[in-house]
RNA sequence: GCGCCCGUAGCUCAGCGGAUCAGAGUAUUGGCCUCCGAAGCCAAGGGUCGUGGGUUCGAAUCCCGCCGGGCGCGCCA
């Protein structure tokens, strides 16, 4: 039983004996950041003071009175203005290490009744070259948001979206043909929009190495096309991300989906012909001007492919979606969403949502990186894996929130040392584990151990955090806020380590030696289970 | 000019469905290994939460103006 509903539920109780009024009143119990108020603090009566016209301490004092106090609380106490602040006695806290090694590896997870399609689309990059840290960035934040789906019961997908016959593609094969013909950026015959990167040279060679006709610029785009994404696939499985579905903005057109969703939007009756052109009115829905659905010479803004690509996702059962984006795309949201309901389907205003990140900037030597070598303009999310590691990336490009800029310190995440909070986290559950060792057991087999020597206050603080995990979860989801799970694990790590200084774990004392045991095998439990929800792996020696 | 996002300690950032919200890490300074891993711990200093108003008994948090930064503003994607 979620200790917190349960207090929720006594206040529920006492409020509705104080003020039945007032029993409709909503009731927010809280963990105060300061320890010595308590293991739970509910502010209800500074909330109803006003509308009960009453003095928020003597309703304070109605309230704890009214309270139904069990086994669970062992201390009730009025402090400040009228906050109610409740100490749990020593066996609730206790019971976090027996339900987390009673669900071990499913500790923070909720056991849905019924799953929920969830989709999460993230990265879609384009074949064009090589992923940058920015799609790095949305590579950590969506499969990090998908696995918190997951862990709420979720059926997930994982999507990837991806243009492979744009005017982006035919620039693509046109920079890779005038590579093989022995051009370079700086002459003055290269293609206008053309990709300067070296990797454009390297699929040049390779395509004439396997004896491809430099004029099928077809068999180029193709090539350049299947290089590209098999690069971009190597480098996301480095990164331990994968993907359950593929769509290509192509098969909008084959499969007739863009003719359907253009047919839709003129059949709304919100189009006009102008200038040639046909346009939709999303100003009616939001956007600061109307949007052009074909253009006058016959062909389409990429704006319905894209309504036809969210239109599929509706029409294959998710109602929850989100896109993890750069920041600089925010100005198709509102016209993605006004598109969506134009069609006059019922899709609802909010659809899909978004995850909009800034930019990642990378700092080495003090000194901001720009460009790498391979890709020309950026830097590389191989860049990134090569120079600190696959961990330290995930959990630095998730540790900050979305909409935050963030500056990636390439010497602080590959510094293997206590600057780091990779390690920190990580060294927690490495320490934990040498703890087995020297002792010489398993951290399995304590789900019965008898914790009731776990009151010392550095243990109440551990046990207090093991408990709130599930919450922080189920927030870090509801909230789209992967980056709350790296600040949990960071303060679970530090309050592990100053334990571990202050208090010996294997003492001689068998029943309070099984109990430490206990509580050290609950943290590790959860601090492995937080890594997973990042792809960061929870070593056992470093 | 218009729209969206951001502005919190020297630096990197949490907190923003108001109160028990002035925080973490790092950097600086000083301590702690004959004892489970010092990739660790303990302690000190450091901020009128960009700014000016407003709402409120109470604002870093909500509203408005301004300043500063980023992004976007195409019949490109």
């Amino acid at each position: 039983m979620d200790i917190k509903a349960h207090l929720g539920a006594l206040f529920k109780t006492a409020l509705a004996k104080v003020a039945p009024e007032a029993a409709d009143a909503e009731v927010l119990i809280e963990r105060p950041r300061d320890p010595a108020h308590g293991d739970f603090a509910c502010n209800l009566a500074l909330q109803l003071a006003k509308r009960l016209k009453q003095n928020p301490r003597q309703l304070a004092q109605q309230l704890a009175s009214a309270l139904p106090v069990d086994a669970q609380i062992a201390k009730i106490e009025i402090a400040g203005a009228g906050f109610i602040n409740i100490r749990l006695a020593p066996r609730a806290l206790q019971a976090a290490v027996t339900s987390v090694l009673a669900e071990g590896a499913a500790y923070g997870r909720v056991r849905a009744a019924q799953a929920q399609k969830v989709m999460v689309e993230f990265v879609s990059a384009n074949p064009t070259g090589p992923l940058h840290v920015g799609h790095g960035r949305q590579a950590a934040l969506g499969d990090a948001l998908a696995a918190l789906f997951e862990a709420q019961g979720h059926a997930v997908t994982r999507e990837f979206y991806y243009n492979d016959a744009g005017a982006q593609i035919h620039n693509l094969a046109l920079s890779v043909q005038a590579r093989a013909r022995g051009m370079t950026p700086e002459d003055a015959g290269w293609p206008a929009d053309g990709y300067r990167g070296a990797y454009i040279d390297e699929i040049a060679r390779s395509f004439t190495a396997g004896g491809g006709q430099l004029d099928d610029l077809e068999a180029l785009r193709k090539y350049a096309v299947a290089t590209l994404r098999k690069e971009q696939d190597a480098d996301l499985q480095a990164f331990g991300v994968r993907f359950d579905v593929y769509t290509l903005e192509s098969s909008l057109y084959t499969d007739g989906k863009v003719a359907s969703a253009v047919k839709a939007l003129v059949a709304s009756g919100r189009t006009y012909e102008q200038d040639g052109a046909l346009w939709l009115r999303t100003t009616d829905y939001g956007d600061d001007k109307d949007r052009v659905v074909r253009k006058s010479d016959g062909s389409h803004t990429y704006f319905v492919p894209d309504v036809a690509y969210h239109l599929t996702k509706w029409e294959r059962g998710f109602r929850k979606v989100v896109n993890v984006q750069g920041s600089d795309h925010h100005s198709t949201v509102t016209r993605v969403r006004a598109g969506l309901q134009a069609l006059g389907l019922g899709i609802p205003q909010g659809y899909p949502d978004y995850i909009l990140h800034n930019l990642v900037k990378v700092v080495r030597g003090g000194e901001e990186v720009k460009i790498s070598k391979r890709a020309g303009s950026y830097v590389t999310l191989r860049d990134l894996i090569d120079w600190v590691g696959r961990d330290a990336v995930r959990f630095f490009l998730v540790s900050r929130r979305a909409d935050a800029d963030f500056v990636f310190d390439v010497d602080l995440a590959r510094a293997q040392s206590d600057e780091n909070p990779v390690y920190y986290v990580q060294y927690a559950h490495a320490r934990v584990c040498s703890v087995f060792s020297q002792w010489g057991g398993e951290a399995g087999g304590f789900g019965a151990a008898p914790v009731d020597s776990l009151a010392g206050p550095r243990e109440a603080v551990l046990l207090q955090r093991l408990a709130e995990f599930p919450e922080i979860v189920a927030n870090a989801a509801r909230e789209l806020a992967p980056h709350a799970i790296a600040f949990y694990l960071r303060e679970l790590a530090g309050e592990f380590h100053s334990y571990y200084n202050a208090e010996r774990i294997l003492v001689e004392d068998g029943a309070v030696r099984t109990a430490r045991l206990a509580l050290c095998a609950a943290v590790r439990q959860v601090l492995a289970n937080g890594l997973a929800l990042l792809g960061v792996s929870a070593p056992e020696r470093m």
